[in-house]
RNA sequence: AGGCUCGUAGCUCAGGGGGAGAGCACUACCUUGACACGGUAGGGGUCAGCGGUUCAAAUCCGCUCGAGCCUACCA
């Protein structure tokens, strides 16, 4: 509930504290309400403040939240509230996918529950239920992106099959086929025949097999040994239509310009010469050619004028063309009886056992099949050419850059890219064949023939692959290729975040199509992350049990820290490892947080605080933790400019931790609870807290949004909520190294005095008796560190503290440069468990090394003077740390 | 076959030419008035190996070994 009344006075205003133990599931989705009504995620602010611009790598529509969502979508958000509250007019805009192939493979598998089959339901009733099915599952990865935070404008929500995304479908292939960009041609192209389906490269993953490869004898007329051919798909065979040599190999020249026979089917095959397609070097070097059943032996039949025999039909069955004994057989068990009569032969030269890269599908798995069939392609060279050369401008820059040498590899040896997928569900292609024959390529239904005005039309059967509309993406959500205000006012954008495995699916194409169609590339900066695995760095998988979902790990821990973990372990370029207890370290982060909170504002609550610390004399302690917010601010910005989301999260984690919380948090105590200082002291210390606490959450929010949006509503009379206020930058007349040294000091010594007890065996509370030698190497911090007495007292739980160059015969030690002296007053020092000789010994070594530089004049002489200078203080200090073991 | 990335504490990883870091785990002590999802103190590493450049190498270069990934039409 937003607070109502205005301008509470500081008494009452602070009635509703904190509860006591921190449940983010308690306010994490009244944030997310109240975020979402009061338009918050609307483009805003001043018009003409700079734009921040981001799309959503878009889900599929009936998919789930996987946890690799959740890191990308983590990652921009940090990125959104981070530009936002720094003044950017920030625009994140979601969406969803139809997904072709994964969508159908889904409601397909429904429909067999059913008995039913798509082809028995026919195309306009399968569509049907592909909508019904959307309708049912889809948009739940919405609502889960809600659960994460995600600050997107769900007014410019967009799904690839809206009316005004196929327009841009539609509107680009024609364009593009205008172009010659686009042709329909006979290729060999991976099919999958589960699927029924084309697909591209891409979508073919290698997968090394034992598999075998088998010489076997062709008989040649005038060559009595024949040739001898190897080959690891014998089945394929019935299909050759040729033998192929290398013309330069000495092995082979006897079979030239001969002919041979193809054994079971007993066709005449001539020997043709072919230096692309052969390679002297392996195996026999003859080549049987089959150019209806692999791409290298459809081109070289191309070459050649082949005949083109299809013996593996589109469901892996072997064709009629394959003969009598084989036709209907499934091409694996073709194999076999190939194998068998040729053995039956005596053909079977060898078998022998042989790892091949065997292309599978990436939907089902299935081994892919290389058939020949008529598909549209895309043209792709003249599109990558500019697309290269926009990186190397630096127009697009990929970070970590290392990609960017991916991306030129992958781009300058581009195939052709088969964009027709034999399904249903998807972007139809808009190519009309008329009765004559002809092809009409129209942006609307034509009614008539470009060519011949015929009428009898029909539409090409076929779907894009779903990746020809992704790559419109950027603008198409935008309205293209209607010049809408959207797409002046935000495209291009700015920044793509994306996992590295769509990297040429996804991004390449992006910037293909950006180009081509806009004339612009569609966004400046693409961040690539790595994939999330376990803490050992496995894949994820159901098998193995180490899924984390990230809905049950936001119900058990919180949003807050299931972003907290992420982008804290977002190092670039590498795969993520991440486990449930991790995540529940950053709980304990939230609740940490929390707690300090509980106790700021109990302590804002016990007494005024200074309106303003402006002019205000302001005490070391305060003055250092200042001193230390303004400087993680200026990291943070710096770490998040770099996409370093870890190193930014990771300074927070430090600063909130362990030097507010373990520091400025307990030096403020004695004054707090009045055994220290003045008034007017703690009226100053419950203003830095103050100021701290609303400088760190405002520092934190793009990180945990919720959480801290919740304390800052208990904190601050402020109007607005946080996702609106202003970023730190840090300040730099904030910084003080003065302080900073003093204060590093004294933790050095309250730390070396605890030291002290611990490893005498003493308990916390023994008395110490603490002597500082004013003489110290860093005589300029002893005067601080007197300034501090009473602090250093209370922190050090000294019976007495003293700044004398007497010894009295207590242990002595030098840290940070201040020589120091401690005792019990009321007990025997005891032993060191720590051997002192130990100690001496590492002292010792350090000694000769450092000293053994400050003798080498070589290093006097090249080594720059203020390194030789830190080397000699160091030296000194080394000398008085062992003098005083 | 080519290319890329990576070998740093028990685990997971930062860092990157001049004193080896973090988180977790581990050990000891502590129910101290925000917090046991906590505090305090500590143990633990020839920074994969070999060579080179340099006054100085975990860091730069080369090679070796090991791990992972990407691309590729080797029948």
């Amino acid at each position: 509930m937003p607070k109502k009344s205005p301008a509470p006075t500081p008494a009452t205003r602070r009635e509703r504290s904190l509860e006591k133990t921190f449940e983010p599931a308690s306010f994490e989705a009244r944030w997310y309400g109240i975020w979402e009504r009061e338009g918050r995620f609307q483009p805003a602010g001043d018009p003409e403040a700079p734009t921040f611009v981001m799309v959503i790598p878009p889900p599929n529509v009936t998919g789930r939240l996987h946890i690799g969502h959740a890191f990308g979508r983590t990652l921009e958000d940090i990125l959104a509230r981070w530009k936002r509250m720094r003044g950017h007019r920030t625009l994140w805009v979601p969406g969803t996918d139809h997904a072709g192939i994964a969508t159908q493979m889904v409601v397909e598998r429904e429909l067999a529950k059913e008995g039913l089959d798509r082809r028995a339901l026919g195309r306009e009733a399968f569509i049907e239920r592909v909508w019904t099915w959307k309708k049912q599952q889809g948009n739940v990865i919405l609502d889960q992106l809600r659960r994460l935070g995600c600050s997107v404008d769900w007014s410019r929500l967009r799904f690839t099959l809206d009316p005004e995304l196929s327009e841009a479908v539609r509107t680009a292939f024609v364009r593009l086929y205008a172009d010659g960009l686009i042709y329909q041609g006979f290729r060999v192209v991976n099919w999958c025949p589960r699927c029924g389906t084309a697909v591209s490269d891409l979508e073919v993953e290698r997968e090394d097999t034992e598999g075998t490869i088998w010489k076997i004898r062709y008989d040649v007329p005038g060559v009595s040994s024949g040739a001898v051919v190897a080959t690891t798909r014998p089945e394929t065979m019935l299909g050759d239509t040729a033998l192929a040599i290398h013309p330069e190999d000495p092995k082979t020249a006897k079979l030239r310009g001969k002919t041979a026979v193809l054994p079971i089917v007993g066709r005449t095959l001539p020997v043709i010469e072919d230096p692309v397609l052969v390679d002297k070097e392996f195996g026999t070097g003859v080549v049987k050619v089959t150019p209806a059943h692999d791409a290298n032996d459809f081109a070289s039949g191309q070459r050649h004028g082949l005949e083109t025999v299809v013996v593996i039909g589109p469901d892996a069955r072997m064709t009629d063309a394959a003969g009598e004994e084989f036709a209907g057989l499934d091409r694996f068990e073709a194999r076999k009886k190939v194998l068998a009569r040729l053995q039956a032969e005596g053909r079977v030269v060898s078998a022998e056992p042989h790892v091949l890269a065997l292309g599978k599908c990436q939907r089902c798995g299935t081994v892919i099949e290389p058939y020949l069939s008529k598909q549209w392609f895309v043209k792709i060279a003249p599109l990558a050419e500019p697309a290269i050369a926009a990186v190397e401008r630096g127009d697009v820059r990929f970070v970590p850059e290392m990609w960017t040498k991916n991306y030129f590899g992958w781009m300058r040896e581009i195939h052709d890219w088969c964009i027709s997928r034999q399904l249903w569900w998807g972007h139809r292609i808009p190519a009309f064949t008329c009765a004559n024959g002809h092809v009409t390529v129209s942006e609307v239904d034509p009614t008539a023939c470009a060519t011949c005005g015929n009428e009898e039309l029909a539409q090409d059967p076929d779907v894009l692959d779903t990746w020809f509309s992704s790559q419109l993406w950027p603008f198409s959500v935008f309205g293209w290729p209607k010049e809408t205000a959207d797409l002046k006012a935000f495209y291009p954008t700015s920044t793509l975040v994306t996992a590295w495995d769509i990297l040429f699916f996804w991004v390449a194409r992006m910037i293909m199509a950006g180009l081509h169609f806009t004339g612009k590339a569609p966004f400046t900066d693409v961040h690539i992350h790595g994939l999330v695995r376990d803490e050992h760095g496995q894949k994820m998988s159901k098998t193995k049990g180490n899924v984390i979902d990230p809905l049950e790990a936001i119900d058990e821990f919180g949003a807050d820290a299931v972003r907290f973990a992420l982008a804290i372990f977002a190092s670039p370029g590498a795969n993520i490892p991440l486990a449930r207890s991790r995540i529940r370290d950053y709980r304990a982060f939230a609740t940490k947080l929390w707690n300090a909170a509980r106790f700021t504002i109990a302590q804002l609550d016990g007494g005024p605080k200074a309106e303003s610390l402006e002019g205000r004399a302001l005490r070391l302690p305060e003055r250092w933790i200042l001193s230390r917010l303004h400087g993680t601010a200026t990291e943070v910005n710096r770490q998040l400019e770099a996409f370093r989301f870890d190193e930014a999260a990771q300074a927070l984690y430090a600063f909130l931790w362990h030097e507010l919380c373990d520091g400025y948090l307990e030096m403020s105590k004695p004054v707090l609870s009045g055994r220290e200082g003045t008034d007017e002291d703690r009226e100053t210390v419950r203003a830095v807290l103050d100021e701290t606490l609303r400088d760190a959450l405002a520092l934190l929010h793009p990180f945990m949004p919720f959480v801290t949006e919740e304390i800052w509503e208990k904190l601050t009379d402020a109007p607005g909520t946080l996702i609106v206020a202003k970023y730190p930058l840090g300040r730099a007349d904030r910084r003080d190294k003065d302080a900073e040294k003093a204060i590093s000091a004294l933790r050095a010594v309250v730390t070396r005095v605890r030291n002290f007890r611990s490893e005498r065996a003493a308990g916390p509370t023994e008395p110490v008796e603490l002597r500082i030698d004013p003489k110290s190497p860093e005589a300029a911090v002893i005067s601080r560190l007197e300034d501090l007495s009473a602090l250093l007292t209370a922190m050090g739980r000294l019976s007495a503290l003293s700044f004398s160059s007497e010894a009295r015969g207590g242990v002595q030690d030098v840290v940070e440069g201040v020589a120091m002296e401690m005792s019990f007053p009321k007990k025997a020092a005891g032993a060191d468990k720590v051997a002192i000789s130990r100690k001496l010994a590492d002292v010792d070594e350090e000694i000769s090394s450092v000293g053994a530089k400050l003798r080498n004049s070589q290093f006097l002489e090249k080594a720059p003077p203020e390194i030789v200078e830190k080397m000699r203080r160091r030296l000194l200090e080394l000398e008085e740390r062992r003098a005083a073991l």
